[in-house]
DNA sequence: CTGTTAGCGCTTTCAG
DNA sequence: CTGAAAGCGCTAACAG
């Protein structure tokens, strides 16, 4: 029913063995018998079978991308950018990847269940990008499951995740401390002295990080938070619109609002502006990550912008072993401050 | 080296067709004799081959997702719906499929490239998102790929794509030409008589439809369209910006801007106001899609709301055959003209 | 440069 | 309910 490479060996004259040679073309083939191969694979439009290969070879040209949230443009931006770099269909000649993007959700299991189902794969490279959740456990399975991983030969990178150690994954984490610090000292420079803040879900790594990063600014200034003057929500506009809510409720004195990310930001914002709240006027606001629309906002969002393009395609680099691992296995990638409309000196 | 099914069922003391039937849990096994499967596996560490397990079943658990832009939340809400219906991991129990998403950045060359590589994994199902290129000879070799993979026993449906006939794909098509009427004549009920239109690229059939709702709207009011009030461009902010700026140098007069879509009208509002020109008192705004920061922009976007993510849902329960597919393999879904402020009676 | 020869690790009849 | 046997379609030594 279905052709397969031995049918091309007796159309070309040929054996299998010579047929896979000018297919993988990884083998010296004279030219006049690999123009008879590929005729007779025109003309009995052929197809290899992937599956086949994959087997006889003990590699696939599989490569895995794992997201939290593919309908977050945070992910799709780094997703864009690793798989523009695994030379995919369309990339330099050859290598004819293909780039899987995984969508967690967010959700431990699931992402362990699509390591699993990479791993039976045979995938050439992993990467892993986002926030890690905490839970020691899952933590465990995962760390776990990279090693095997590694040890069978994929190549493991984590783009803008911690380290997980002995794993043999390489790690581009993001300076998400040093960002959520440099966010709030401008706060703070600017005069803020009660600053409420949006956090993402508890137990992610990206979380406590901003937090932590926005907690030491203040400590620096010698500020004493209040409790309540942080809320932890999911990385969303909706979220954002909650939480400033809550926020409002629980301290109207409020005179700055830092969210956990660019979207929770701009719910913020919403919020803000329906309670009669102008920005950054009674109320400045600063986001995180700078995605494309955080520029559009109005008024623009101050935020810390992330080279998610660039570190996407160095983690899709790394991945294909076309860039040197940094030193260590690890780098930081610093964010940068864009300081923008949305904040400003606080009044009276 | 690796572990291999003939491991387990020495170590279970069953024959490897045994532990086969317990992994996949098709066929009658006793409940001791899978127990002691399960623990072997367990203990050993199992992982199933998958390329193996492919080549001797001749069926694989892949199904591709194509996109044209993994970036732009558009694809990404249907992506993610697409995903949670596949029964992927942490869907419903049993069948672990694994969701594979491919950008092809709008490259026809990618998009064949990654139907041949997912032709090659014997993908159970394929969705392809979004519009698609109108180049007749591009067509027709996607067409003949879809044929070749449903004869072969590939699920194929077009979410959001226009039907592509003779080929056996189910196609759920978006109303994007009445959308586009619906937009223009809630515009010209305002009182708009001059009216720009921002395109996304020519060769595309999504731009087309969009484009030829706004012009039958024109014409049913009798409306005609000065040379250089539509201007082309890729859909996203930046080109929205730039094309508004054009626009406005062509004619200063222009009542009011529709864009391609949401981000495309991003970027006009922001070279608007650049220009001094109010939204909507001086130029009144649409967009298409109705994506989520869309009710954020300052004021909010009227546009017309898609139901990516059940459309995508369906999609996916149709490719798995959870759901009947509509009548004649074909559906149309509509939109929904979202009035916000945006847009308003045109000044003088 | 090309053919021969063994498998890769799993599923699946077909018997028991 | 379980085992034995026969490939699935391809690649990779190893000879020539």
């Amino acid at each position: 029913m279905t052709v397969t490479l031995a049918d091309v060996a007796a159309r070309a004259q040929v054996s299998p063995a010579t047929v896979s040679r000018v297919l993988n073309g990884n083998y010296p083939v004279a030219a006049s018998t690999r123009e008879r191969v590929l005729r007779a694979v025109d003309e009995l439009d052929y197809v290899l079978n992937g599956p086949a290969s994959a087997l006889a070879a003990a590699t696939s040209d599989l490569v895995g991308i794992l997201v939290n949230d593919i309908a977050d443009p945070f992910f799709g931006i780094m997703a864009s950018a690793i798989q523009s770099e695994i030379g995919g269909p369309g990339g330099r000649a050859g290598g004819e990847r293909l780039a899987v993007v995984c969508n967690t959700g967010g959700s431990p299991d699931r992402e362990l269940t699509y390591l699993t189902l990479l791993q039976r794969q045979r995938a050439a490279a992993v990467v892993l990008t986002g926030g890690a959740v905490e839970d020691p456990q899952h933590q465990a399975a995962v760390a776990q499951k990279l090693r095997k991983m590694t040890q069978a030969g994929t190549r493991i990178v984590l783009c803008g995740r911690p380290p997980a150690d002995d794993t043999g994954a390489v790690a581009l984490t993001f300076d998400n401390r040093g960002g959520g610090r440099a966010l709030t000292e401008h706060l703070i420079g600017l005069g803020h002295r009660r600053l409420g803040y949006i956090a993402g879900p508890e137990e992610r790594t990206t979380t406590r990080h901003r937090l932590e990063g926005h907690r030491e600014a203040l400590a620096a200034a010698g500020i004493e938070e209040e409790p309540g003057w942080t809320v932890h929500g999911r990385y969303d506009r909706r979220s954002g619109y909650e939480a400033t809510l809550e926020l409002l409720r629980r301290d109207p004195s409020l005179t700055a609002v830092v969210a956990a990310n660019d979207s929770v930001a701009l719910g913020a914002c919403a919020a803000l502006r329906e309670a009669g709240r102008r920005i950054p006027e009674d109320v400045s606001v600063a986001g995180f990550d700078d995605l494309p629309f955080s520029i559009d906002a109005v008024p623009a969002l101050t935020t810390v912008r992330l080279p998610l393009a660039e570190a996407g395609a160095r983690a899709g680099r790394i991945a294909m072993g076309r860039e040197e691992p940094p030193p260590g296995g690890l780098a930081t990638v610093r964010g940068e401050l864009m300081v923008r409309g949305s904040t400003g000196v606080p009044r009276g």
